[in-house]
DNA sequence: CTGGAAATAGAATGATTTTTCCAATTTAGT
DNA sequence: ACTAAATTGGAAAAATCATTCTATTTCCAG
């Protein structure tokens, strides 16, 4: 009765029970039907309540996973639970697997393997966890700004000189903080309400970007900001806040997902500017 | 300390975690990063899985959730776990809707997806064209000579500037060839054959870093280019040449690739200089 | 330093949940 | 309709898990 074959994934599970659907018992087939009509509840509720929902006793419920093949519910539970976070896995999971497929030796093109990969994930979280209001907003606050100040340091600074390249070229009124002389506070000094700043930061938040970014805030002025994770200060003091994770070795931060955000807010706010002609060739 | 706020959703979760997180004790706040961080893990795992993972004492995960206003750690998770089955799958369903409307609307996230989806490409090409030798070259240089220089004009700045900040996190020495006053040539002319020059240029190559860099060809220094493609006058002049492909909106060109690349160059530099390196955290 | 308060670790406890077991019931073959 | 095999229900046992409690450590003010 117990088959020797226990699914290791939803898609496989749910072939299986469909496939032996016809020869179950009765009460197993009722189990089976709401399995694959309920798998959110199969994965995260208790067998009693699971038993209760399908109008079973908990115990079919038990016979119902070893009869899949599993050795108890708890088992089969577990595939019901991967499909929750396998459809988004967290980044950092991902990136904890890349790190345990350190079977191969370190070389260049390994390291290159890995951060090429890591990056594609960098990308693929920004794009599925990035709220288009979000967006919107940043471009609807960028093109009612007069002026756009743009403030990066450190490591954060080759987004802020990329973005500082791009909105100039789009005929944006820009300038770039960049500290040349020490002149930092100097430079920011400018800005008025009719401004907006656009800071980057990640940990460990260089103090001076923290501190025009407060001023700025205080002052009512619009603060866009691109930073690392909830636990950031800017997601208080800024009007729009990007999340972005990415890979990270030491203080060495991986920017391609950083890039790939500034460049689509500066073509989208090109395109909402009527800055440029041809759209249809945007990505030819 | 127990507060009275009990949130009821992962967003409210979400924000109050970050909001507390200052004003939280030492292990509290290691709980809260470990929490927004993975999310999953919270909501499926058990109580003492959960700890071994964020290395804190099961107990500590009950005092987190009643700071957090709940009253023990089951009710918390609920919170967790109500986030996975809410969640919209947004980003799977916009790509059905960019896929089944070849006219589809230029919107603000349609603009993002194309541009990370180019990204990945990108990326995909950089890993699958890049020759492992090229990568060994280019790090043999780099690790003999005395002092680098780099050099990247407009939209090579930004990639110049955070091979800049790698490099000197590194250790080594290293000149970033910035134009700050208009001292571009000035800043060249210390270039010795002992040195090397890391230059970077896209078309339509900034007549400055072509100039830089065939002079010092012609002087036997050695230079490594990052470019866009054969065309690209570097092939000719460097000695090592790595040729990236990238999504480009008329003159903004996606960075991504190149940022990856340099992080991998200067990580395995790093890996060649100091066997220390812990590579084991390299994705902590 | 030193005393006191807050925070923490880790074992002990108590609650919940899964699993087992067996009697009761249904099903199928003769 | 009878019997044997298979299935099911339900309660009791086993296992797991969340929570509490207290000794110890850490932190801070004086």
């Amino acid at each position: 009765m117990a088959q020797t074959t226990p699914p290791s994934s939803y898609e496989d599970l749910r072939t299986v029970i469909s496939a032996r659907h016809e020869t179950l018992s009765k009460r197993l087939r009722q189990i089976a039907e709401f399995a694959l009509a309920n798998p959110n509840d199969m994965a995260l509720e208790t067998v009693s309540e699971i038993a209760a929902r399908a109008t079973v006793q908990p115990s079919s419920l038990i016979r119902f996973a070893k009869a899949l093949g599993f050795d108890g519910f708890s088992s089969m539970q577990r595939v019901f639970r991967e499909r929750l976070t396998e459809r988004q896995p967290s980044y950092r999971e991902r990136i904890k697997v890349l790190k345990e497929q350190s079977d191969a030796p370190l070389t260049a093109i390994t390291v290159l393997d890995r951060f090429t990969e890591a990056a594609s994930h960098a990308l693929n979280h920004l794009r599925e966890e990035t709220k288009p209001e979000l967006l919107e907003q940043a471009i609807e606050h960028l093109a009612a700004s007069q002026r756009i100040y743009i403030l990066g340091q450190r490591r954060a600074f080759p987004v802020a000189a990329y973005l500082n390249y791009m909105l100039s070229h789009l005929g944006c009124q820009v300038a770039l903080i960049d500290s040349v002389g020490g002149m930092t506070y100097e430079q920011a000094r400018s800005l008025t309400p009719k401004d907006l700043l656009l800071a980057i930061s990640f940990q460990s938040y260089a103090p001076d970007t923290v501190e025009i970014a407060t001023r700025a805030c205080a002052q009512g002025i619009k603060v866009i900001a691109i930073t690392d994770g909830p636990l950031s200060p800017f997601t208080a003091l800024s009007d729009v806040c990007f999340e972005v994770e990415e890979a990270q070795v030491e203080s060495f931060r991986s920017l391609s997902a950083c890039m790939c955000l500034s460049l689509s807010l500066v073509v989208c706010l090109g395109y909402r500017l009527e800055k440029t002609t041809d759209f249809d060739r945007l990505f030819a």
